[in-house]
DNA sequence: AGCACGCCGACT
DNA sequence: GTCGGCGTGCTC
């Protein structure tokens, strides 16, 4: 449209973090210029302050016109302080595509691309720390005793089930943070030689010092091999989905890739998982293959570990990066291979700004780089299905266990009313706490279960003691005052808790509205589980793995070890039990309640529920025993249900795509979510329909006609944090048209600057809550 | 995002 | 008379 601008080498464009859809021009001394190459940082004087920036290139003098067409005299760079840019001009072109497909400024999607340490962000911390930690010296066993000892100190109590909670240790600033307690509480606890606290030194890099474990060198099998040819001789930039049923090896055919692409080919590689500490597993085995030339990036380093690992890596001393989401971005140079493991799961979006999801980024920096994309799964997105089947990505197929080991036969448990009350009915005597958790199929299947002395595990995707709190007189849920959502009860320790911002408070005995005293506690919880287990069979050994014992560090990777010890009979938990997990000592899995989350306004709803239901049930028989698995649901004829019974993915896949066209959802259109949110519901509400009626004026005017919009309302979850929210969609054949309509609108859309109004584009959401 | 500038209500 | 509320505008 406009002439190209005349650039000129005595200007500097210049990114800087903020979230403003600009750069700016500064002056490149002549001292400066040899080491100003696009990518490089730079550190620029800024508002009376000095902010590191990064080069982009030779700036455009028209720039420097100020209001009025007054001339702007451009300030000039300080400094360039690596003698090496810190970004490459690949990752620098990666970035430029996240700021333009992900409608944010360049300085939001550079800062994604560096660590902390480079942003300036951070202050420089050393690589090793210390902290203050508290651990429980005395167990109290008996409820009896710990109603006696903590009589008159109701705040002790919480804290000592706290530390408990946390499996028994937890950093003291953390503790005090979350109870808000004074210090002098946990001075109580030492006092009375229940707790002690000491200094403990973080360990440098954790997972450098956890011991691997000695993998038997697997044997590819035919299948295996064949997958590992056809992607070795896959040509640069192509992608592959490997589809392989749980237990199918898919592990062992990115090692092998990977041997062929680094140890023969001297190329690098990314191997991307879901969340390194739910993954120990799979880590330990690319560890345990390729030793000390991988970095592993986890969220546990301090930022002098990041820095470190991320030298290691542009310095070329490492060539393998494993690490979750934000790994993506490793600073290798020749990249031969990405891989992206369980390629289905929505940790691979980012909840803030950018919103990028890894496994797109992962395509498009792999074909820039001319390398191979594996994505992996058992249960692949429906995105990524369509793009094999419309021929974007080569299809491999892993259709049978490795070992002959056969795929676990599937039950269901239908807990529908007249059935629920048939097998209430042929138990004898009153009916149990464990009766209303586990039907009797189930209850006959553990038994058995820990009768051979094997192990089970018990999914139930809802953490907390139950889910909340109901008064029986007037029927008022305790709801969370920032958030609209109930507050789920919690014991051990007994607080309401709100799993959307949480805020805790303590249970009340009367009903906030009435004052009625009959609160009663609905819906299962882990906890509760837990509990009912632990009466039902006392010498049981059960372990519970949520968001609740896994606060400390490496509680994932503690719990999971004593699983793979055989310390564990019987390991409850929520969807985090579901993922990667290969015991092969595990003959039974169960699921409590499938249909928690199925009826959630949320186009994927059923897709999460189908992938979650095979994951889990992956689990089980991945030894030579064989597995069991039994789904206890009210929706038994539901599709997510039905054919995760029968591992039936194709047909999972045909019945969903069919409700995914009208209306027309992801694979069948492209989607964007804008979310406009403020802290007063009604100038929320008028914004978000200012907006979208902003947007529909400028479709017309333009007749962007492959664009439609849906909405404005208020979001299924209408105020999370203290803010409310509101949303419309935003549909379009072409992403093309949808980059045009949102980039428009995201800069050129007024938001008053008041009440804390925002807006947001989630460009292909994973949920839309 | 910050931060300064600037114009209208309750106080030493 | 001032202190300070936050709406508005700018950052090379």
């Amino acid at each position: 449209m406009s002439a190209p601008p005349l650039l000129d080498d005595a200007l500097a464009e210049v990114a800087l973090a903020l979230p403003l859809f600009r750069t700016f021009t500064y002056a490149a001394p002549e001292s400066s210029r040899h080491a100003l190459v696009p990518g490089a940082r730079v550190v620029v004087p800024f508002r009376g302050t000095t902010e590191i920036g990064v080069y982009l290139g030779p700036g455009d003098p028209a720039t420097l016109r100020g209001k009025n067409g007054k001339a702007v005299t451009p300030k000039a760079i300080l400094d360039v302080p690596d003698a090496e840019p810190a970004l490459g001009p690949s990752l620098l072109t990666l970035c430029r595509w996240i700021a333009d497909y992900y409608v944010v400024p360049m300085g939001v999607a550079l800062r994604c691309a560096l660590p902390a340490l480079l942003t300036g962000a951070a202050a420089p911390t050393p690589s090793q720390r210390t902290h203050r930690v508290a651990t429980i010296a005395r167990h109290i066993e008996s409820l009896l005793h710990r109603d006696r000892i903590f009589a008159r100190s109701p705040q002790q109590r919480a804290l000592y089930e706290l530390l408990e909670a946390n499996g028994g240790r937890a950093a003291v600033h953390q503790l005090l943070e979350q109870l808000k307690f004074s210090p002098s509480v946990l001075k109580g606890l030492v006092a009375r030689g229940l707790a002690v606290v000491d200094d403990e030194v973080v360990a440098r890099d954790p997972f450098a010092t956890r011991a691997v474990a000695a993998h038997p060198s697997h044997v590819p099998s035919a299948a295996q091999r064949g997958a590992v040819d056809a992607m070795a001789a896959g040509g640069a930039g192509e992608t592959f989905l490997l589809h392989g049923v749980t237990g199918s090896g898919k592990t062992l055919v990115y090692i092998e890739l990977l041997r062929r692409v680094v140890e023969q080919r001297g190329r690098s590689a990314i191997v991307l998982v879901p969340e390194i500490a739910l993954t120990p597993q799979t880590v330990d085995r690319f560890r345990a293959a390729f030793g000390d030339q991988i970095a592993v990036l986890h969220s546990a380093l301090s930022d002098g570990e990041r820095y470190d690992a991320w030298l290691a890596l542009r310095r070329g001393e490492k060539r393998i990066a494993v690490g979750a989401r934000s790994a993506v971005f490793a600073p290798l140079e020749d990249l031969g291979a990405i891989i992206v493991d369980e390629e289905h799961e929505s940790s691979y979006k980012q909840g803030e700004s950018p919103r990028y999801h890894a496994r797109e980024v992962a395509i498009v920096r792999a074909r820039a780089a001319g390398a191979v994309v594996v994505l992996g799964s058992a249960t692949p997105s429906l995105e990524s299905w369509a793009n094999a089947q419309a021929g974007k990505f080569r299809l491999l197929t892993l259709p049978a266990r490795v070992g002959g080991a056969q795929l676990p036969s599937v039950e269901v448990v239908d807990l529908r009313v007249g059935r629920a009350a048939a097998w209430k009915a042929s138990q004898e005597g009153p009916k149990s706490p464990v009766d209303q958790v586990l039907s009797a199929p189930l209850q006959r299947a553990l038994e058995e279960t820990l009768a051979k002395g094997e192990q089970s595990i018990l999914l139930l995707n809802r953490r907390g003691y139950s889910a909340f709190i109901q008064c029986g007189d007037c029927g008022d849920v305790s709801v969370c005052p920032n958030c609209s959502i109930s507050l789920t009860y919690h014991r051990a320790p007994e607080r309401l808790v709100c799993h959307y911002c949480q805020h805790q408070e303590s249970p009340r005995d009367r009903c906030a509205r009435c004052s009625g005293e009959t609160l009663k506690q609905r819906g299962l919880g882990t906890q509760q589980v837990e509990r009912i287990l632990a009466e039902r069979y006392p010498l049981a050994r059960i372990a519970r793995m949520d968001v609740d014992t896994t606060g400390a560090k490496w509680a994932h990777a503690e719990i999971l070890d004593r699983v793979g010890n055989g310390e564990v009979d019987v390991l409850l938990g929520t969807q985090m039990i579901a993922k990667g997990l290969d015991f092969p000592n595990v003959t039974l899995v169960g699921v409590i309640d499938a249909d928690t989350g199925i009826n959630l306004p949320d186009f994927r709803a059923s897709e999460r529920c189908f992938q979650l239901l095979s994951q889990v049930a992956g689990r089980a028989g991945r030894g030579p025993k064989g597995g069991r698995v039994l789904i206890q649901t009210r929706v038994p004829t539901h599709h997510a249900v039905r054919c995760a019974l029968s591992h039936d993915y194709h047909g999972f896949v045909r019945e969903e795509v069919e409700g995914r066209e009208s209306p027309p959802y992801p694979p069948m259109v492209r989607l964007a979510n804008v979310i406009v949110s403020g802290t007063r519901e009604d100038t929320t509400a008028a914004v978000a329909q200012h907006a979208a009626a902003w947007v529909r004026a400028l479709m017309t005017r333009r007749g962007t006609a492959g664009v439609t919009l849906i909405g404005p309302a208020p979001c299924p979850v209408e105020r999370v944090k203290q803010r409310w929210r509101w949303h419309f969609l935003l549909k379009a054949e072409q992403p093309g048209e949808l980059t045009r309509v949102a980039r428009y609108f995201v800069e050129r859309f007024e938001v008053p600057k008041r009440d804390g109004l925002r807006v947001a584009v989630d460009r292909d959401p994973v949920a839309l809550l």
